[in-house]
RNA sequence: CGGGGCGUGGCGCAGCUUGGUAGCGCGGGUGCUUUGGGAGCACUAGGUCGCAGGUUCGAAUCCUGUCGCCCCGACCA
């Protein structure tokens, strides 16, 4: 492709909208327009990237018995009321001239099952493995960070159907190893953490995290084995009983205007680990009591399963103060009935702490737990944090990180194929549900993981495998009739070779060429210019110093050998069972 | 949805406190010079200051409302 007619257009300046380095510079390189909040346009650049990503992508499926197909944007009410999905505020909503409901699809389940299900009759017919590419769309409360999450996006969904257990594991490894070949063959970066299903399900599932500090995720990580965890689903072991045979007896203390652990904990001169956080939620509607230790934050994805409800969010004021019969600061669970009380286990350990004294100005201190107060429940409902022991080895220390969730399978069993119907006639000659699984990859937020994970001052750094061209070809002075018919040349043997080149034959200087070739960040760079006078032509690789003169003659043998050089270094590590 | 910030030529910004009819840099066009890391000089085009009301002789500037965008949080299948 010539530079002269291709449409990659520049900016020397970082719009202001932009904050994290992927964005800023898929912005000012060229490769994304921004429309509306979370609405891209993705310019030839990003879609060049995207559909080498795909191609990868299809690949890696390809051995493993997964078929492309594609399923309408288009989804009914009806299907989506089956699985209660509907009413999910993420859902975009329209109708059809008769007044007809319709979704946008934000993912495939409802689709995917319907199909199977009037097409899947026995067992016979099993395993099938199904995959799209197709632009989803979600209401996000947020869009945020350019491409990382948005309310149009690309993704690629993958659906396997299996007669039993056993078979939906194998299809479950199958895919993560394929993941694992996909990600490391784009050359970027992961880690697989266990993670918390969400809505979808709440079997086994893990998480592909890129790490970056421009995640939206926090991850743990063991220092001595290889688990990792995302926080919000990371089991806390219970805490050692230290504090020894209860002593103090509980006082109450005037603490006026201190309401936050840390105004209260500097003006008794405690530490925030002495106290009792005591929060109020509204679980659908129903106040319940949590307590965990001062220092700590309740982790409400691990709370909402604990607690079994569908919606829980801290309780309004009025709910506080009618559960408390005090002003919200002051809440403790000494004294409270009525209520069910979740506890943290590193609560039920604590024998000299401090909480709220349900009235207005006072806490408590010399509170003992189990003496002083009760709960109906004891459970892991913190978030783990740097520092927490590993929950799966003995020796371990967990670290954290920031993380970009750029895929995600799921073991779903028969929750969909159980709402929906879906079974096949067994081998035994009775009806038996399909055992499912799900399989997502976000395409548009993996261009913009390689990005954060791959950068320099001057521009993008691409893995060879999906840059959007292998070679920028520079004719450092167009006007120059020698340099530019050798450049030409160069361009063709390229072509004809089967090389992917940008030729930037633009009547531009060599300095703006230089930078707008740093920007864009193709991983071989050839220039042609002072050096010709010689026959000899300039061949850098983009991120590495440094720079190898190669006779005009030898550039093509070369660029081809470098080039494999790149791709041998992506060849993928893991293996397919 | 809560908190914070921002809407002024294509992009980045100043002007707003203290009202007087809009300015700078980059970018665009033309010409000359220049030509290996975002060139120089000259000329030039381009803005109902997000939108709608209001106050005022007069509003980019003050007031009210509204829309949009960004960041933090909530949320995130």
């Amino acid at each position: 492709m010539r530079a002269s007619s291709y449409f990659a257009p520049t900016l020397r300046e970082v719009p202001a909208e932009a904050e994290i380095p992927s964005h800023k510079l898929l912005l000012r390189a060229g490769y994304l327009r921004k429309l509306g909040a979370g609405v891209y346009t993705y310019l030839p650049l990003a879609w060049k990237v995207i559909r080498k990503m795909e191609q990868v992508l299809r690949e890696e499926q390809e051995t493993i018995s997964s078929v492309e197909m594609r399923m309408p944007t288009l989804v009914p009410k009806e299907l989506m009321e089956e699985t209660g999905r509907w009413g999910l505020d993420v859902v975009y909503k329209l109708q059809d001239r008769r007044k007809a409901d319709f979704a946008l699809g934000f993912t495939h389940e409802e689709v995917i099952t319907d199909l199977a299900r009037q097409e899947l009759r026995s067992w016979r017919d099993l395993p099938v493995m199904l995959y799209q590419v197709q632009t989803k769309f979600r209401d996000e409360p947020r869009p945020r960070g350019g491409v990382i999450r948005t309310r149009e996006f690309l993704m690629f969904d993958a659906y396997s159907f299996d007669r039993d257990v056993n078979a939906m594991d194998g299809s479950y490894k199958a895919q993560r190893t394929a993941y694992e070949r996909f990600f490391q063959r784009i050359g970027l970066q992961y880690l697989i953490v266990d993670a918390d299903g969400g809505a979808i399900g709440d079997l086994d599932n893990q998480e592909f995290m890129s790490l970056a500090d421009a995640g939206e995720d926090t991850v743990l990580s063991c220092d001595a084995c290889s688990y990792a965890a995302n926080a919000e689903k990371c089991p806390v072991n219970p805490p050692a009983d230290t504090d020894g045979a209860t002593t103090a007896s509980m006082s109450d203390v005037h603490t006026p205007n201190a309401r936050t652990i840390d105004e209260v904990s500097t003006f008794l001169g405690t530490s925030p680990s002495a106290f009792i956080k005591t929060l109020i939620y509204a679980a659908d509607g129903k106040p319940i009591v949590v307590l965990v230790r001062g220092d700590h934050t309740v982790n409400d994805v691990k709370l909402a399963r604990i607690v079994g409800a569908s919606e829980l969010e801290l309780a309004p004021e009025s709910m506080v103060t009618a559960v408390t019969g005090a002003p919200v600061g002051f809440a403790g669970p000494v004294g409270l009935s009525g209520v069910p009380v979740y506890a943290d286990h590193a609560v039920t350990v604590l024998k000299n702490a401090v909480t709220g004294a349900n009235k207005a100005d006072y806490h408590v201190t010399g509170v003992a737990a189990g003496r002083d107060f009760t709960w109906t429940t004891v459970a892991d409902i913190r978030v783990a944090e740097d520092g927490d022991s590993c929950p799966m080895c003995a020796s371990g220390t967990m670290r954290t990180t920031r993380g970009i969730e750029i895929g995600h399978i799921f073991k779903l069993g028969d929750k969909y194929s159980k709402a929906m119907q879906l079974d096949v006639m067994g081998e035994e000659g009775k009806p038996q549900a399909i055992q499912m699984g799900c399989y997502g990859i976000g395409m548009s937020r993996s261009l913009a993981a390689i990005v954060e994970a791959s950068h320099d001052k001057d521009g993008i750094i691409w893995p060879i495998s999906v840059a959007p061209f292998e070679v920028t070809l520079i004719v450092a002075a167009r006007q120059d009739d020698a340099q530019y018919a050798a450049a030409d040349a160069i361009y063709r043997d390229m072509k004809a070779a089967g090389i992917d080149v940008y030729f930037d034959d633009r009547d531009e200087r060599a300095g703006v060429k230089f930078k707008d070739a740093d920007l864009m960040g193709c991983p071989i760079r050839v220039v042609v210019g002072k050096g010709l006078a010689t026959g000899v032509v300039e061949v850098k690789q983009r991120g590495v110093d440094g720079l190898d003169t190669v006779a005009v003659a030898d550039v093509i043998d070369h660029v081809k050998q470098l080039r494999q050089r790149l791709l041998d270094e992506l060849k993928p590590v893991t293996e397919h069972a």
